[in-house]
DNA sequence: GAAATCGACGTTAGCGCTAACGTTGCTCTT
DNA sequence: AAGAGCAACGTTAGCGCTAACGTCGATTTC
């Protein structure tokens, strides 16, 4: 072996007397060595600092051991944490990740997609539900494992683990009317950028149809932030004719912002204005006034997306969707009773 | 070609009636191709759906096209900022990236920075510059450019791109003792597990050493998080026979919950008790209190490092070791001017 | 006791591509 | 007009590994 340059496998079967293929054996652990020979060989591949070559094996196994995953955005708490519970399940399998993030772009997540298959992966993970004709051809062509994480449908890709956010608005819905709130209000993103908070919009109006109430809707073109959410809140607050009594914003930041933009204008939160959430970040628990949201299991949906994905790739038969449960979280910032009630 | 199988080389090669390598100049726009030829070719590379298949063309250039990447946490704007800034470089020259989150863990990184070798990356991309002895070897050995980004020194394993911690310790040092604050603590992690929060500790010593003041040092098991912000600044109100004056933070999430803390004790903030956090984040311009903390230029680092990998990766030659400036914002958690000018 | 069986290896033929040389026909030079 | 030069290709030999078959001696089987 040329100095500079790892050793290969050949390098290790000339200094152990043995084939390639026995060094191959040994190294992968599959049977057709002898204990006594096996570990020898394990041996001298350690003194060498001999490790297979990725790129190779890779080829001639005719896939790799890449997961590819792309994610809408790295900013957000949901996706750490989704990516967070997958991370330890794929490390131990022997998997890496590459990742990409679409910034909720369609065409992007399309090309990355493509770009993706190139690398022949062991499997594909997207975000949401909602892609392409195209890229879903492409992944079911390619017989890829794909695995769609965070929404979830009945005719995914291959497999899907998500929560039903269609639910999940209506839950909102059904928890604000029965406070005795009646003139909802919505604050999110620009239709189509995040069809899972579109998704939990159409749940909100769902729920509110059933008293007749319209839901006001107020989109921001930046992103879901803090910030967006005390810019929207004041658009909300302003332009209103018919203002508001509760306000479901996409997600906790956006809330954060929109409570601290009522608290500044002494909108009295909950009782003259209610405010909810979306998620149920670890840092509403120990504010003062906790946010009304809904909490969404992420590490579990990451970890059991995962190993499912993992199942999948080893060949075995799985649950084609998995709908996991979310949960409404009441905080202070929805009344804790119907105020008509107390009024009576 | 079989259905079912994504077409090879071989297959443009027969419907065109070129050999392969034709097609592969082809495909690669080297030279040696007349133009006609080569749109015909691409022509019906694409009608096929051609597409090179990357563990090959890897294994062929004896390298391949991904970038591996180590953070210590995806938890973290920081990060989330950095990673931003370089993707759209990486992305432009067709590299991919290959994520993994050491959580601090030193023995972690190790054994990714191996796992990662295998597969003969184009590059390698570290947080901070604090390696063990076998990483440095490891990618020094195997000629893998490498990029150590966030921190910087001035003998990097290849090139680093980053601020001077320590630096930015001692400027937070200097503007709280020319405001009058003499009594500092620091509120951290475990010693070792961020070693640029060390860093600053010790700028922040090194500056208060000067009035003979020594910084008291409270440290939180957890993660840096507002909740552990909260907690810490608890105890270290609690303990004190010597209360601090002043408290510095490793990140502005630990500031914010000391912020809240104080507030919620009724210790006149920024009088009775000085708050600095660091990093900058987004949030903290639009909040009636702003931090006084450090604002580092995430984005600019992250752009900067892959640009400079990148000429690093094409052979060229570049600067080892880019310090980027860092910048002391006065927000509204520090005095405006010095209590004891005032006092005379 | 001859044939079948089996564990423990070795040999061969790729996986799909590219680097490094050929080869060919045409233009240009002197 | 003979050789040099060159653009535009083709051929060959890997890159480093594994799947799919050999092979061979030591059992086991009936």
């Amino acid at each position: 072996m040329p100095l500079n340059s790892s050793p290969r496998i050949q390098d290790v079967a000339d200094i152990t007397g043995v084939s390639i293929m026995t060094v191959s054996r040994a190294m992968r652990g599959v049977e057709g060595v002898s204990a006594t020979k096996r570990a020898e060989i394990l041996r001298a591949a350690k003194r060498l600092g001999y490790r297979p070559n990725r790129n190779a094996v890779s080829l001639a196994a005719s896939h790799s051991t890449l997961i590819g995953i792309s994610l809408p955005t790295l900013f957000n708490e949901v996706f750490a944490d989704i990516l967070d519970g997958m991370r330890r399940t794929f490390d131990m399998a022997g998997f890496d990740l590459v990742i990409d993030n679409s910034d909720y772009d369609g065409q992007r997540e399309e090309a990355w997609v493509e770009r993706m298959i190139d690398w022949r992966p062991a499997g594909v993970i997207l975000s949401g539900v909602d892609h392409s004709q195209r890229v879903r051809e492409q992944l079911r062509g390619s017989h890829i494992p794909t695995l769609e994480i965070w929404d979830q449908h009945d005719d995914p890709i291959d497999i899907c683990v998500g929560v039903n956010h269609e639910a999940a608005g209506a839950m909102i819905g059904a928890h604000l009317m029965a406070l005795g709130y009646s003139r909802p209000a919505f604050v999110g993103v620009e239709a189509g950028r995040d069809p899972r908070a579109e998704k939990r919009l159409g749940g909100l109006q769902r729920a509110f149809a059933g008293i007749g109430a319209q839901v006001m809707v107020q989109r921001s073109e930046k992103h879901a932030s803090f910030e967006a959410g005390m810019n929207e809140t004041i658009a909300l607050l302003g332009s209103a004719d018919h203002r508001p009594d509760c306000i479901c914003y996409l997600n906790d930041h956006m809330a954060f912002g929109g409570l601290s933009t009522c608290e500044k204008f002494g909108i009295a939160v909950p009782d003259a204005m209610g405010i909810v959430g979306f998620n149920g970040l670890g840092i509403n628990s120990v504010l003062p006034k906790p946010l009304t949201t809904v909490l969404t299991p992420r590490l579990l949906m990451g970890s059991m997306g995962a190993r499912l994905l993992l199942a999948r790739i080893h060949g075995a038969k799985v649950e084609r969707r998995v709908v996991v449960p979310t949960e409404l979280f009441p905080g202070k910032t929805t009344r804790l009773q119907d105020l008509r009630v107390l009024q009576r």
